[in-house]
DNA sequence: TTTATTTGTTAGGCAAGCCTAACTTGTATA
DNA sequence: TATACAAGTTAGGCTTGCCTAACAAATAAA
């Protein structure tokens, strides 16, 4: 049985490996991810690796076990469905979903889960876009492109966020973006790139650093970088 | 803001001035309910009344303020509204809810609860026929009157079981006994109190310590004690 | 390749909650 | 009233999860 704790960090070690596309992970990535100083993380890192579900050596990266990813893919899971839940059928604002999952999450009943998914009909994607872990751990897609490598001229659409906050969530809704919406790149400024974008015949001005926490897919016309499969199965 | 742990003592010594039908509780009668010991509770006590939680002086007896009340009664609140949701809307049988509604009934969320009692259309009672404070604090009922209180001959209809343990949840169904069964008493044995009582139509068995956990409401001919008001109000 | 900077580690400490063992106070019983 | 027992308290210690300050290793820059 896993402490509330040890839950936050295999759940923020997963996060981490999800955020670097690689495995590892380092202590201080750790420390800011969970707003705790390094020393603590060091602390925990023995114990967890003692138990077993992170591979781990002085000096050395940070890698979950198969033990230790489970374990974090079940507490993402039980959040994302939570979330779905709170939005789906208590009216809660995509921006208010979050903090409330995150108590939510730690909750142990495997039954309370399964009948929250089969309650939610089986869902595959939360509020804010992200893909909802099955209960064999599987994990459908990683979205890696955003907004901010689209070319000018071309359209995408929006599936996810990837800054999870509410001041930000709050302000995409400002913008008048939501999932699923059609987005048209209009122009970019060389200086700042800032984007003019236009959505469901709307224009609005976005910064850079907005349009890196929208991901999209493509409907072909991504600049520069190929269509992986990977993202395009679903667009 | 409280703990985990303190909200279970705040709820731990409102459920004893329940069951003692007085406002005051001990130490070790503390540490019992909470199963932990006296020596750990006098700690905490400490740091409750200086939170002005609970009056206490050393020796004495222990009292809720009303600031430590209102928080226990809205702990109990969130409890008895789980307990209601798992068992309406997740199949969980009356057993089973409590066990998971310990953990929920510590979330912090306002919009939650306000979000679930609607959801659940404002139930008065839970699963166990426990009544629901309402979001002024309000409880209706506090039920005394149990199967072992009831005459040979007379009839009487449960509203609630006292013990809440899993094992005695289950021994009830399998009597056949539920919340709003009508129940007559057939017979008493002078020696062990053991009672024969009828159950739509059924005959069983029942110790004196069963029928002491069973909440019922008089329809008349309850032996020797009055039938206060505050109980047949609702029968 | 030496130096500076970032990254990670260790030692020592603190608060919350729990414990045991020894003690004190209050109450019931003789 | 004297004494025994129950109830409550204190002292000291433990684990978990956090901290700061000082240090060591690794890596980037000069
Ligand atoms: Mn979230
Ligand atoms: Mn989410
Ligand atoms: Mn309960
Ligand atoms: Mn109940």
């Amino acid at each position: 049985m896993l402490s509330y704790t040890e839950e936050n960090y295999l759940k923020a070690l997963l996060k981490i490996t999800f955020e670097n596309g690689s495995n590892e992970a380092g202590t201080n990535e750790l420390a800011n991810t969970l707003v705790v100083k390094p020393a603590t993380v060091n602390d925990m890192l023995k114990k967890l690796k003692e138990k077993e579900l992170v591979e781990y050596e002085k000096y050395g990266k940070i890698t979950l076990t198969s033990e230790g990813r489970s374990n974090a893919i079940e507490v993402l899971r039980k959040h994302r469905l939570w979330e779905t839940f709170l939005y789906e059928k208590f009216d809660f604002s995509w921006d208010e979903v979050h903090e409330v999952a995150e108590q939510l999450e730690h909750i142990q009943s495997t039954k309370l889960i399964d009948k929250l998914e089969k309650f939610l009909d089986y869902p595959e994607f939360d509020p804010h876009g992200d893909p909802i872990p099955n209960k064999k751990g599987e994990i459908k897609v990683h979205f890696k492109k955003t907004l901010a490598d689209v070319g000018v001229g071309n359209s995408c659409r929006m599936v996810a966020v990837k800054d999870n906050s509410s001041s930000f969530l709050q302000y995409v809704v400002k913008v008048g973006l939501g999932i699923n919406n059609e987005i048209k790149v209009l122009s970019r400024q060389e200086y700042d790139a800032l984007l003019v974008i236009e959505v469901n015949g709307q224009l609005s001005s976005v910064s850079q650093k907005f349009a890196e926490n929208i991901f999209v897919v493509c409907q072909n016309c991504i600049i520069g970088k190929p269509c992986s499969k990977i993202k395009c199965e679903i667009s």
